[in-house]
DNA sequence: CATGAATGTTTCCAGTGGAAATATAAATGC
DNA sequence: GCATTTATATTTCCACTGGAAACATTCATG
């Protein structure tokens, strides 16, 4: 591999999606375009079909980095021997700070059409995210109530209230009042653990 | 008005919206281009110009629109007398059964930048929405803390949760298991109201 | 070293939103 | 009642987009 001007690029593939991440961060979702991305990445605008197929690939390829990125980021600064509610904190807080440091990135991870959302490799790291959220929220003694699938219904619950609050943060929903309170550990009730 | 052809249409701008949310509903946004839009509409590609300005402005007049929808669709059922619980659940239920029935134009309606997000009618539909939830989930008690802004931190959490699980069913995020369990009111925990 | 596979380029095409100039109809003023 | 202004819609043009197809170059393998 080097960096002089050849004809094959020779890291073409990791390069695209690269550029393709700082496209994102530079000029949002709507700047990300075939043509844009390949330019980024010297080559022409049809050289991506060879690594990706098409835009969608591409995308798709960019979305799953983005899923491998939140899930370190909901990892950061753990020991190895932090508690279960730094775990659970550091889990939720990385979520949402996430999604407000990155949300052309976010928002491509979670539209439902520009990506290819069968593909193997992008499912493995949604699930390796949410797998994160699930072990931070295991044990949670947050519904005292007897309905069956009690551990499912509170895995959904607590990605929907984690997802919910930083969509409704990133997409503006929220008023002025809401906006000022934006730590949802601050938010959220004092779930405590049970045993 | 009529609906001979003419020059002058007579009621475009209401066509244009209606013809928006059929395209929505058929081709989903993706195909919701400003030119199959007036073709629909029987127009050249820049006529919707005299009335919405661009693109932009055509999407968040549709969008302003799905917010009244819901707003409906919300409160649908509702006697003059019904209780709190009954408000509760038709307001939780119908939002999510919203988002899954018109899955592309709850899409649009939560897109950050295919719409004016700052536009007044969209801003007054959004807020007539939220109401409706925040109203229905008056007087929950779901939290024993302490913590100051209960009030607030209710509105948003519990907008979080309905918001959140309606756009993680939508977007296909859940998993098998979790598909099968789509009833918000079977999900969540049992809320009592205080007093 | 030759041949096939992988990787990029060039060229073309249909589609998009929008700007600008123009055409038509409606509304208003005298 | 007629002329002028205003609103509404069309036509034409442009830059941009993703992708198909044919071609060029390099790599990898026998």
């Amino acid at each position: 591999m080097s960096t002089a001007k050849t004809y094959h690029h020779g890291n073409l593939k990791e390069t695209l999606i690269t550029s393709g991440l700082d496209i994102l961060r530079e000029q949002g979702l709507a700047g990300l375009s075939l043509r844009n991305c390949a330019e980024r990445a010297g080559v022409s605008h049809t050289a991506p079909k060879n690594h990706f197929g098409n835009l969608a690939g591409l995308l798709t390829a960019i979305a799953a980095r983005g899923y491998q990125q939140l899930t370190a980021h909901m990892q950061r600064d753990l020991s190895e021997d932090a508690s279960r509610i730094e775990r659970r904190n550091a889990a939720f807080q990385g979520y949402v700070e996430f999604a407000l440091a990155h949300p052309a990135l976010y928002e491509l991870m979670f539209s439902k059409h520009k990506t290819n959302s069968g593909d193997p490799e992008l499912l493995a790291q949604v699930t390796a995210s949410f797998v994160i959220l699930r072990d931070a929220s295991e044990g949670l003694d947050w519904d005292k109530s007897d309905k069956p699938d009690a551990d499912l219904r509170a895995q959904m619950m607590l990605w929907s209230l984690v997802h919910g609050f930083a969509q409704l943060s990133v997409s503006g929903k929220f008023d002025k009042d809401m906006m000022r309170k934006l730590d949802i550990l601050d938010v959220m009730p004092d779930f405590q653990y049970r045993s």
